[in-house]
DNA sequence: CTGTTAGCGCTTTCAG
DNA sequence: CTGAAAGCGCTAACAG
């Protein structure tokens, strides 16, 4: 039993016109013709068709987040954040939300959904740097924020967090404790993220003319187990790094286990610092220094600009750059 | 510039039946007849609006999940597994996922969508087990699956992990290791699963005949803040357990955070099982024993469910319980 | 195998 | 302030 304006029309003694309006909450309408109308709508527990609205106003009302596909993806708490984030800011509104994950290797069909009015707008997140596609939306005009990733030289909307800041950050505090043999373990460098981060630590290093020590660069993957076997790699170098800035927390607490494995001391043989700041790095032993990212902010901002593309005010792209901020525990000491 | 059917019709010089056969794969047309369409709908880019087609058939090919809201939620990686595991499922079929969160406190109105057309199906994830609307949506005959919360007396379809021997097994664990007095730090006991853990813990303790020992139960709620307000609680007893089970991994290294912090050794002194199995439990020292929930299967299994009460053939609800397992790593030993 | 007709439930436009 | 008519883009039902 589909029920349709015209079922309340008639019982409200009106037209569905007068239906529409009141719905609609247009502002021509006596009183007393709404209330009838409220109240038929009431009685029938009648509800708009969504399809028969999208049709004729040509909007769905329904955002989409395009996440790369859950293996290219650092870290559950990192996604969580995101997600409930952007959904946060969604719930408000009138809109809903589809999720959708993509193939970052792939050269992904972003704009599927957008392409069949299933979609009013996307939300992007992580898409590969070289990624031809994003450049082709934004040709068509089609509304979408990025998260997580830029393109150069184009007016595009996006919201990040400055990742080679917070690496550099990373490495001047281990710096500043007085370490000179600093090594790093590596994201998933098909990732941006994971490449800014080796950005931020190559920087500071040229910033200080320290040679870059090719063999202190560990490849990693953002699992727990790169970064043990990243921590047993370099820790038995012949000329072994003093302290370790790992791309992620999660790599961290694998060095820390391989550590512990090893019977190395943190901090006092080795000092480490992590980066995200998810919820166990205050409660793993030592305490983990590390990175501190807003990212339930990147969602809500990135869903907050695309709701403003949406909104009918013509709006100019804007580009959003959150700062993260070192957090000290307790897993560096000076060498 | 929108296109419709009409388009690619004159363009491919046929009736715009012809191209709503080809486009829905129908056999009764000619392979010529249909190359000559797929060639005008490839020229011009045209995608099939949604909406229409969702009037018509009276389907939107839209699945919604309802997630408690994020503060009732007990981990980052469940819910990430979660919805991965969904959404993989999902993604192989003809729908899309809308993702949505409600407040498990307010009686949820958790099928305003489906009533709007919006969506086919629901999956929704651990609502209160008193929960009327849920009996109301299967009187109203709405397509639903349950995850992780059951209704009793009703013919609904659900997915879950046994929460109740998942305890039970923790416990019996403990005893067969010597231990007899044990304690426990529930989780939120709003939510069932913390109701069900308690549950098995309790099931356990009167099948030995044991005193159920009110001071050895902690009322967490799911946080390593709680784990750990829990431990120093509980070991700070005169008369203290010589085992804790911990309803959640979060909470169990928070309990092994307060441990290091005073001084008492894991598992020398005290014995801890954890429970979900989180990647990081692994990882921690010692590496948390604890009880392994196939949470991706889960989700996975009740999209798919959904899929087949979708299907058209008549198909009864069906009840899947899963079962957990104990992973014995370092956290334990005899007293 | 292909086309014609009607209508899904709504909103836009124009009349009153 | 209210209504009548037309049409959004598609598919079901029937003809041929």
């Amino acid at each position: 039993m589909m029920l349709s304006q015209a079922d309340v029309a008639r019982r409200a003694g009106v037209s569905i016109m007068t239906v529409s309006r009141v719905i609609n909450g247009a502002e021509n309408v006596r009183p007393e013709t709404r209330e009838k109308v409220l109240r038929a709508i009431g009685e029938l527990s009648y509800y708009p068709n969504a399809a028969a609205r999208a049709l004729t106003r040509n909007r769905s009302y329904v955002l989409e987040v395009l996440i790369p596909h859950e293996d290219y993806f650092f870290s559950s708490e990192y996604f969580s954040e995101l997600i409930f984030g952007i959904e946060k800011v969604v719930h408000d509104s009138d809109y809903n939300l589809i999720f959708n994950t993509y193939d970052p290797g792939q050269g992904a069909e972003y704009a599927a959904l957008y392409k069949q009015r299933k979609v009013d707008g996307l939300v992007i997140v992580a898409p590969a740097s070289n990624d031809r596609t994003i450049v082709k939306l934004h040709e068509e005009s089609i509304p979408f924020v990025l998260v997580n990733g830029q393109v150069d030289d184009l007016e595009i909307s996006f919201v990040d967090v400055d990742n080679v800041a917070g690496a550099f950050q990373a490495v001047q505090y281990l710096y500043d404790l007085g370490h000179r043999r600093i090594g790093i373990i590596t994201g998933n460098l098909l990732v941006v993220n994971a490449r800014h981060r080796l950005q931020g630590y190559l920087d500071f290093l040229s910033e200080k003319d320290f040679p870059e020590v090719e063999q202190w660069i560990f490849h990693g993957n953002w699992s727990e187990d790169s970064g043990y076997t990243g921590f047993s790699h370099l820790v038995n170098l012949k000329d072994p790094p003093s302290a370790i800035f790992c791309s992620n927390d999660l790599m961290a607490i694998g060095a820390m286990r391989a550590a512990a494995d090893m019977g190395v001391g943190i901090p006092e043989a080795v000092s480490i610092v992590g980066y995200d700041d998810i919820r166990l790095a205050s409660f793993v032993n030592p305490r983990l220094t590390t990175i501190h990212q807003p990212i339930h902010r990147v969602g809500k901002t990135a869903a907050e600009l695309l709701l403003r593309l949406l909104s009918g005010q013509p709006e100019r792209p804007r580009q959003v750059m959150l700062q993260p901020q070192l957090i000290v525990r307790k897993s560096c000491e000076a060498p």
